[in-house]
DNA sequence: CTAATCTCTCTAGCAACTATAGCTTCAAGA
DNA sequence: TCTTGAAGCTATAGTTGCTAGAGAGATTAG
């Protein structure tokens, strides 16, 4: 049986991380000791070591919570996991092709080299026109 | 002059964004017409625009701050703008890298290409155990 | 038995907006 | 002139994924 901190410190997730996952529901709240306080398992361990990797690979809350009630059931097809993953993937390549654009647009403004006042500065300048950038980073952030 | 809806129009930046920019003192206050709307005038709309485009480029709103105030003095050095852009590139760069780890690690998952079960499927197994992984992409998200 | 360390609940804050409610003002047509 | 509809006003709360603090109670080592 673990406590709260030991739980915590096994798993690499706060303590009061470990607390807010229980209150939005991504974690089941555990049995208390006679004074109150959470004591944990191993399956509860498991089951916070998958959020915390999950997170790692970031994956957000609601897809974690579906991934989680998915493993819960093991005779479910993975198709829907499947899923989950490569839709996790397709925005993690979009993100990244949206910062490569930034990358490029920031290097060139840096690439313009001014070394003078703020009146003369290029990076200002093109700041204050998108007319003066390569590409049409207009899409949200 | 523009009323808050034109200007909106004009710089495609969303009525209550303003208001929001006004309010954290991102934007100075226009003057108000006799019924108490907001009257926005060339000068105004540049720095919008400004905002915008910064904000397009991923900066955060206190390094356009930053930038804004810079941009007032004309007279001023520009390292200091040169040195923020420099920033944001640094950081647009560590994200491309972090994600670029996930977007290795989640291919990887799919490319294993399971079609059965939840009880015998590979990201589910992976998600539940960071030893199955290739990389360490323990730093934050 | 006491002191130090956990743990408890609750509230509020971060970025950067977005949405809603309930009201007032403005512009144009009949 | 009246009326209707769009646009504007303030203020508050919600979003995501936590993090920090207050003030109280629980547990454990010496
Ligand atoms: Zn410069
Ligand atoms: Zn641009
Ligand atoms: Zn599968
Ligand atoms: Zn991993």
């Amino acid at each position: 049986m673990l406590t709260i901190g030991k739980l915590a410190h096994e798993t690499g997730v706060k303590v009061p991380t470990i607390r807010y996952y229980e209150q939005i529901g991504l974690l089941p709240e555990p049995d208390r000791s006679a004074g109150n306080q959470r004591l944990y398992d191993g399956a509860h361990r498991d089951r916070l070591r998958f959020v915390r990797h999950a997170r790692e690979l970031g994956f957000p809350l609601d897809a974690i919570r579906d991934l989680l009630s998915l493993s819960d059931r093991p005779e479910a097809s993975c198709a829907a996991a499947d899923g989950i993953v490569r839709e996790q993937l397709h925005a993690v390549r979009e993100r990244i092709a949206r910062l490569q654009a930034l990358e490029e647009e920031l290097a060139r403004m840096i690439a313009q080299g001014c070394h003078g006042t703020i009146a003369d500065c290029r990076v200002i300048e093109v700041l204050g026109d998108h007319a003066l950038c390569a590409h049409d980073h207009a899409g949200g952030d």
